[in-house]
DNA sequence: ATATATTTGTGTTATAGAACATAGTTCTAC
DNA sequence: GTAGAACTATGTTCTATAACACAAATATAT
């Protein structure tokens, strides 16, 4: 009965927050480089190691940024939800970090628009404007960037999970209960993101539970004493 | 005898890499705005939360930029030479990450170049090109530092030690022995920068020695054997 | 020059969190 | 709808590294 479906995705006029600092000629350039692309649930969008070829913007589903370190460790670096761009910092950097530092894949079912490097460098070096605010997207991202070394590594466990929920909460928001953090992912990924053993994801996530700060159901967590939570964030 | 003596430095457009992406016009305005400022050894030059005013070059000396976390726990995430710029992150930032994240602090006598926010944000604004240099420095800092948080997060002590040791060397290069690396660092400075405490960094330290992989008098470090070195960043 | 503070060095103990082991549970694919 | 795989859960052991304690060596200030 069900047909295949047309996904539908905004036109990148209506997501692209920048789209106003280009000129006519730059807006019909654009429209025409950008490309849209669909992914499924855990496909892999780049991959680290490989030669950049777009700068990215995410219109649907939710993204995760990874590194691979150590013994094949997964690091998450970022989390995207649509509005987003990726892949520019590659694209932009001179010496060692050219080229893809890190894993994307998607999370859910996920649309993005391509758009080529050479469009990307192109605009930005043909407007200042634009090229501005890409700068504050890069001081941002270096600025969580940094804040993330010390918290990773000074940290302990429950500081660090308290802290991962509240950007979980902050970054995908809350379904209409007001509690129930709007993402759903696995103890694994928890775990990546906040940097500690899946087995301590999960020990922790039920300490938390016991304490009456959320409750888990599945991957549904809510969170029912955020203040507590912030407290732990804060104070270990 | 000795008079006050005149401190010798370049003057800006000799230092600033990107001048020659300036009109005339933005030439003039830039040596107009840029007053030359002197720090001795251990000056703090601008302090974390303070709003930033400037953004800096830095032309004479060696810098350190840092993070107090957990504690009162110093987390050194950046180590300058002459002709880095430091401080504009801050300018760009918006929403949580504007204003200085970091302390910048003098390891020795060092001249900078102060050039107020407004008229960097000023020239950034007017001059594409100028502006895109920006986007490289940041995307080269942002790259580094999400690379940091895999290597301080999961290597272990002595890989942390190496990789340490070898940034040193890369960054500030060898006397003309070619073994010394041409930096003084506390054991304190060692150990916030590879994330360990001061006891391990010089434990650790010695152990290198004993093991004939660098040769250790007070602060001056030989590098014996750099090839073991990279080794044991690499695999621990 | 001498006292005081800071830095370096080394041994000892304590512990947070990783590693390992094993089950139960829930997805996924044919 | 059943088999296998992947995920979740919890208990136990082990270890890297922090924390502590003290001494020796340097640096800094008066």
């Amino acid at each position: 009965m069900a047909k295949k479906q047309q996904i539908a995705v905004p036109q990148i006029e209506e997501v692209h927050e920048i789209w106003d600092l280009l000129t006519d000629e730059q807006k019909v350039y654009l429209k025409q480089s950008a490309k849209l692309q669909h992914f499924s649930k855990n496909d892999l969008i780049h991959r680290e190691g490989e030669i950049p070829t777009h700068m990215m913007l995410l219109v649907r589903g939710k993204v995760k940024i990874y590194k691979t370190g150590v013994g094949g460790r997964t690091q998450i670096m970022r989390m995207l939800k649509p509005n987003a761009y990726f892949g520019y910092r590659a694209i932009f950097a001179t010496n060692s970090y050219h080229g893809y530092n890190t894993n994307a894949r998607a999370f859910e079912d996920s649309s993005v628009y391509m758009i080529p490097a050479e469009a990307a460098s192109k605009l930005l070096h043909s407007n200042a404007n634009f090229a501005y605010d890409f700068i504050k997207r890069l001081a941002d991202e270096l600025g969580a960037s940094d804040a993330r070394i010390v918290t990773l590594t000074q940290k302990h466990i429950r500081g660090r999970l308290a802290e991962a929920l509240l950007f979980l909460k902050d970054n995908y928001g809350l379904k209409e209960d007001g509690k129930t953090i709007d993402i759903l992912l696995a103890r694994d990924d928890i775990a990546s993101l906040s940097n500690m053993t899946t087995s301590n994801a999960i020990r922790t996530l039920s300490t938390f539970a016991e304490e009456g700060i959320i409750e888990v159901q599945g991957r549904v967590i809510k969170i029912l004493d955020e203040e507590k939570l912030k407290k732990i964030d804060k104070l270990g």
